[in-house]
RNA sequence: GGGGCCUUAGCUCAGCUGGCUAGAGCGCUACGUUGACAUCGUAGAGGUCACUGGUUCGAGUCCAGUAGGCCCCACCA
């Protein structure tokens, strides 16, 4: 590779376009992101959630897969041989209904096609878009490990599929049978538990009468929110101990409209409390009823078709209307019959269809069910032993919770885009054959058999992701390298679909966890709170930013905007204002590294100054530094990555940019000689390179620009492999702290008086300095030049005491230092004491607060030593301040 | 019905194990084109940390309750 494609004069302004794919390209060139299981010594893998292979880029995905980027590349640097397992899934539901929206633009529909041409057509759109989001997320830099990238429906993975089914039925763990499910009149499939999302609908509560079928004048009075279902009615129950209801246990009643007997019966699933006492009974479209059905024994009368008509069990007025019509009429029929006693307004969750929000229907069908107990007990003993910990923890109750109660999951889907129930029938004897691949006959009786028609849901496959891309169920050297994963990164929307279920999968099948720390990232939501969502139209698109500002400005955005376990709010009508802070950054970045490149020293940018021959303002830097990258390093390991963006982003620019270029830029320039431009060259170019490498997993992009420019670096060099910056504790100096703090003290106050009298900013003018500590006396022993133009000074003299009565702006600081400016043709003898006069003031109320609290002496008593003695500091120095500042007055009294 | 979270500056939010004068960014005010950066710099205004009580020498932080907002789970028709 050659220089010239970076080696030129860095421009003005950062502009990322251009720039990124470059650099990407670069890595993807070297095969960066790619780890071999032979070479791998200490393994850190992440699996990613895989994105539908529908899906385009959105802000979730940006954040979910920034966080993820992070990691991989901290822990890189960091030495390890980190793995990024990347993929999608076929989402089963999703991409049918994807395609069959194509099919019916064109006017067809799926059974036009018939199942075959239809499977293909569905694979014909995932070679032609299928990749879409991997192209956007090495737009956003990921570094995933590509040559690895899987996909649900794959071969390989389709046969751990089968593996798994085969071996869970063999273990008596999956089962066939007629239950209620959740069934979609839409898409027209079952659904599991998890799919159908409760939402609150206001509905109506329908008391119907139910005359006795021995005394037609009486009856008894049931209450429901559907009353359509009544059609399929077999029974009505009542509480054994309900003291008003229960003489009428085994007497009969006339049901309406359908003209059948149903028989009074006693559960103790009934409310007796709950309106009349009477539950009409429904066991092929109730969960609850179907439940008493089996108990009772009842007949259970299905009456509606898959697409949520009427069907022929109903009689004939109400067959082929739909369950909304086949509602209206049944009231409309009661009402006429006398029969509906009254109707109530009733607010109710309702099960809604995950993917296309229809109102789900429970169905009485036969599917496929996995039996979840048992795998669900070793999954709770691993959380509970805190083998498997959650971020934030609180997630742990939820994942606990639903463990706890977890009911058995419906895994056959009525669709054709799917991985096919591995389950052949025969035809003749009725065998069942449950087969890794497809029989060549029945085994029993030697004839053709068939396959079942259904697939499994798209989970049955995701949640075998951590090992199932890894080669199982072959023992490969990629599984036994990189499995377990480390670390997963999600949505908590999904810990039940996906988190919960991965982890017994991988105790079942693997015998140890699939990852031992869970991250579960927040919410993205727009200007007014709103979560972003395709239907809502306010989500944005990440591309866009991305080509607006770079990837880097978009990853820093979101990864300071997320504080661990919180929501993040994006202005999505002000993409400029929602990624200023990132943009802004990269530029100051570029700016600053722009600004020092000539100067930099070409040692070896990695080793750190030797202290002796650094000077105050380096040392002040170089411990700044390494509490810094100590700080970083830390929150990352944490998973607190909001804190290290901020933590690093306050150093680069309000300690390096704003205070040590501005105090070196002299020296770098030669103005106070050799000796003292190379400690400041050198101390420079560790510190540079050092931030660089600590914002790289943030913000890969420019960090690797900007460090190929830094001396002794070619393209060839790269961020990738670290080293991460392990500054040595020994660069911790606390005196060049005190000494900086007090220079930068010295500073401000200066800088505030001139506000405060409105001299002009580009006077210099003179100060005094009395009674100097021995900090600020070091640091203007080394940096009065800095501290001269960075306070606009002319001159800066030391004195024993401040001229008495002299005008002048007089400031005290914290370590008793006095401070004078002889502005006698600014400084207004009237407006210099009520300042000092406020002054004081503010400092009495700090100083009663402090002897107040050591006058306690519960306080001095009970407190930590270090804190009483933190609290003596502060009100010694506060005396000293209050006593020299009163003087000040005191003088301005006399000289008037 | 059960569980969880949130309420801190005009806005969006940090503040992890309780301890110096509660922070950041944006916005606002005043000033500034001193050769890294106007995507900038300097200074400033702005907070009874929702409310009430408790624990503690000490509470934004821990506990209980109240009010408001949000989320998840749930088979009372």
């Amino acid at each position: 590779m050659s220089d010239s494609s970076t080696r030129h004069e860095l421009s003005k302004r950062y502009d990322p376009s251009g720039i990124e794919s470059r650099i990407y390209r670069r890595w993807v060139e070297r095969n960066a992101f790619h780890v071999e299981a032979d070479r791998a010594q200490d393994p850190y893998v992440i699996a990613i959630p895989p994105p539908n292979v529908t899906a385009a880029l959105h802000m979730g995905h940006g954040l979910n897969n920034t966080i993820q980027d992070v990691l991989i590349r901290f822990q890189r640097m960091k030495g390890r041989d980190a793995m990024w397992i990347p993929g999608t899934d076929h989402a089963g539901i999703a991409t049918q209904n994807v395609v069959e929206r194509e099919l019916a633009g064109e006017g067809l529909s799926r059974d036009d096609l018939g199942r075959e041409a239809f499977v293909e057509r569905v694979w014909g759109w995932v070679d032609q878009y299928g990749s879409t989001i991997i192209e956007q997320l090495k737009t956003m830099g990921c570094s995933c490990d590509w040559d690895r990238t899987r996909f649900t429906l794959d071969e390989g993975l389709s046969r751990a599929v089968r593996e798994v089914f085969v071996r869970l039925y063999e273990k008596g763990l999956i089962y066939r049978g007629n239950y209620i499910i959740n069934w979609c009149p839409r898409c027209q499939t079952a659904l599991a538990n998890e799919e159908a999302e409760h939402r609150d609908v206001e509905g109506k509560l329908y008391h119907i009468r139910y005359p006795l079928t021995d005394e037609p004048e009486a009856w008894i009075t049931v209450a429901t929110t559907r009353p359509e279902t009544m059609l399929g009615d077999t029974a009505v129950a009542v509480h054994p101990e309900d003291a008003r209801n229960r003489e009428l246990v085994g007497r009969e009643v006339d049901l309406p409209l359908a003209g059948r007997r149903l028989r009074i019966i006693a559960d103790e699933y009934v409310d007796p409390e709950f309106a009349s006492g009477f539950v009409k009974v429904t066991p092929a479209h109730d969960p609850n009823d179907f439940e008493i059905g089996r108990r009772h024994g009842l007949d259970e009368i299905s009456v509606m078709h898959g697409d949520g008509t009427i069907n022929d069990l109903a009689p004939a007025a109400y067959r082929g209307l739909d369950r909304r019509e086949a509602r209206h009429r049944v009231v409309e029929d009661l009402k006429s019959l006398g029969l509906l006693e009254r109707i109530e307004d009733h607010l109710h969750a309702v099960g809604h269809c995950y993917r296309c929000a229809t109102e789900v229907e429970p169905r009485l069908s036969l599917q496929w069910f996995v039996r979840m107990a048992p795998l669900a007990e070793p999954a709770l003993k691993a959380y509970r032993e805190g083998r498997l910990r959650f971020h934030p923890e609180r997630f742990g109750n939820t994942y606990e919770h639903w463990m706890t109660n977890v009911r058995d999951w419906c895994i056959s889907r009525q669709l054709w885009w799917g991985h096919r129930i591995p389950v052949w029938y025969c035809q003749e004897c009725g065998e069942v054959l449950v087969a890794r691949e497809e029989p060549a006959e029945c085994r029993a009786c030697g004839r053709a058999v068939e396959q079942d028609p259904d697939v499994l849901d798209t989970w049955f496959s995701s949640w075998l992701w951590p090992f199932s891309t890894l080669g199982w169920p072959d023992r490969t050297a990629d599984l036994d390298t990189f499995y377990p994963t480390t670390t997963l990164s999600t949505a908590p929307e999904i810990l039940f679909f996906w988190v919960a279920r991965m982890v017994m999968a991988g105790l079942e099948f693997m015998d140890d966890l699939p990852f031992t720390d869970v991250l579960l990232h927040g919410t993205v939501r727009d200007a007014r709170g709103r979560r972003m969502s395709k239907s809502l139209g306010n989500g944005i698109d990440p591309l866009e930013v991305v080509e607006l500002f770079g990837a880097d400005a978009m990853r820093h955005t979101l990864v300071n905007a997320a504080a661990l376990g919180t929501d993040l709010q994006l202005d999505n009508e002000d993409l400029e204002g929602a990624f200023r802070v990132g943009r802004n950054f990269t530029n100051k970045m570029w700016n600053a590294v722009r600004f020092t490149l000539p100067y930099l020293a070409a040692e070896d940018l990695r080793r750190p100054p030797d202290r002796a021959s650094l000077e105050l303002t380096d040392r002040w830097i170089l411990s700044r530094f390494a509490t810094a990258a100590a700080s970083v390093t830390d929150a990352l390991e944490r998973f607190r990555l909001h804190d290290a963006a901020e933590t690093a982003y306050q150093f680069v620019w309000s300690e390096f940019c704003d205070w040590y270029l501005e105090l070196v830029k002299g020296r770098l320039r030669g103005e106070s000689g050799e000796e003292s431009r190379l400690s400041a060259a050198t101390s420079l170019a560790y510190v540079v390179d050092g931030w660089l490498r600590l914002l790289h997993p943030i913000m890969p992009f420019i960090t690797e620009e900007l460090a190929c420019h830094l001396p002794g670096r070619s393209d060839d060099d790269t961020l990738l492999f670290g080293p991460w910056p392990e500054p040595p504790a020994s660069l911790h100096d606390a005196e060049a702290e005190q000494a900086l703090d007090e220079l930068r003290e010295l500073t401000n106050l200066v800088r505030n008086l001139r506000s405060e009298y409105g001299v002009d900013p580009a006077r210099k003018i003179d100060v005094i300095v009395a009674n100097a500590s021995p900090g600020l006396g070091l640091a203007l022993e080394t940096e009065e030049a800095g501290a001269l133009r960075l306070a606009g000074l002319a001159a800066l003299a030391a004195t024993d005491a401040i001229p008495q009565g002299e005008p002048g702006a007089h400031a005290v600081m914290r370590s008793g230092s006095e401070i004078f400016l002889p502005l006698r043709d600014v400084v207004d003898l009237e407006r210099e004491r009520a300042r000092l006069a406020v002054e004081i003031e503010k400092l009495e109320l700090q100083l009663d607060q402090a002897r107040k609290r050591l006058d306690d002496r519960t306080f001095t008593e009970r407190a930590p030593d270090a804190v009483v003695e933190r609290e003596r500091d502060k009100r010694r120095s506060l005396e000293e301040r209050y006593a020299r500042l009163r003087e000040k007055r005191a003088a301005f009294a006399e000289a008037d």
